[in-house]
DNA sequence: ATAAATTTTTAGATTAGTCTAAAAATTTAT
DNA sequence: ATAAATTTTTAGACTAATCTAAAAATTTAT
């Protein structure tokens, strides 16, 4: 049996080294864990012990083949709740997280089947991040920031590369959510802001710190 | 914060002090809890210094305000994610109970609040037993055991009283689920065994052990 | 009413997860 | 290349929840 806190760690860990493509260290752990480096090393020993983890002292850690499977899936549970939340009891995709870091811990595969096919299997939860298959398969999409693409370009938006609250709030309150189309009328090279063109009606001006956490699809 | 274990203990609590109408004794928690006294006295003192419940040693204990509106709402989450379980996503009403154990320690009033709408604010679960409100009101109900009706009376099936899988897996398979109607044509003294009409359709015969834990309401 | 049986509590140990402080190893900078 | 800074680990202690074994209190039966 693994524990919550166990399940916490490996996907820490997972998150840490699908972001920088390299070991997750046990600083990086600890301040994603919001705990002690010492506390960390503790756990390291045990997620080892139990082979979800390849740990060497002062190397690093990596997940092995198990403790990737049940990261992959703690993912998958998250999303799919997340889904769940947005889309049937219609929260706002700035209230879902806290939630589903509860939910992803419940422990019921035939469970995740259902929901799964209740929501009809989505790809995508409600930020635009894509939600592993029952085997751990992500779908791959090809997007940018926003902050990438030339003047006159049009995209539509697809995901988010910041996850917090304020930013998803300010996204509502603009009306930049998924689906939105975008076309860039003017790049102020000042400060990098933006001038675009929201959904072919409405004009307005976007900072830099929007247009580099907003991912678009052309 | 309250652990899921404390919540745990609190459910149990309030379960013993229903069935019974007394204050709960160690004995009868340790039991209920599958764990020993010792663990029992041991939970007892922290949750009395919380002032969850009123304990004296030696003489049981009783929810006090608070540790009863726990309770409380722990069976109101419970029996919702029930249903949500078994009407949403078709799980049958045997398969429920352990997941549903999971889903009510998930914290977020906001979340209840939304899945019994989404549910349509449903009085009784799968199992036909009561919904608290979210006051901690129960819906009363008359019911009787099916075993206290005389010869020739017409009953609907509004509930059960053990909860068991096997029970519940025998009654779906003889169609004797809620909302069934029976009517009962002959009483065998001998065994206390019933010849009963189901639906106005099937003749058949229910033991002694099936009536006397089939609520039904004339 | 007192002995026997039962229930409950205490005592002391164990495990998971956490902490702080200090030691050891590694990396960085001169 | 060696001193300084940083990172990581060890050591030792703490809390929540559990256990077994034994002691204390209560209840039951004679």
């Amino acid at each position: 049996m693994i524990s919550q806190t166990e399940e916490n760690y490996l996907k820490a860990i997972f998150k840490i080294c699908e972001k920088t493509g390299k070991s997750a260290s046990t600083n990086a752990i600890a301040s994603e864990m919001k705990t002690s480096a010492a506390s960390v090393t503790d756990m390291l020993k045990r997620l080892s012990e139990k082979e979800y983890i390849s740990y060497e002292k002062y190397k690093g850690v990596t997940l092995m083949e198990l403790g990737n499977k049940i990261a992959t899936n703690l993912v998958r549970k998250h999303r799919l709740w997340e889904v769940f939340l947005v889309e049937k009891l219609n929260f706002s995709w700035d209230e879902v997280h806290e939630i589903a870091e509860q939910l992803e811990h419940i422990q019921s595969s035939e469970l995740v089947k259902r929901l799964d096919q209740f929501l009809g299997k989505p790809r995508f939860d409600p930020h635009g991040d894509p939600i592993p298959d029952a085997e751990g398969k992500f779908t791959f999409r090809k997007q940018v920031l926003l902050s990438e693409l030339p003047i006159g370009s049009e995209s539509v938006v697809v995901g988010v590369q910041e996850h917090s609250t304020p930013f998803l709030q300010y996204l509502d309150r603009v009306k930049l959510t998924l689906g939105a189309r975008i076309k860039i009328l003017e790049i102020f090279e000042y400060d990098e802001s933006l001038k675009v063109l929201l959904n072919d009606s409405s004009e307005f001006t976007l900072s830099s710190k929007v247009s580099q956490n907003l991912f678009v699809q052309e």
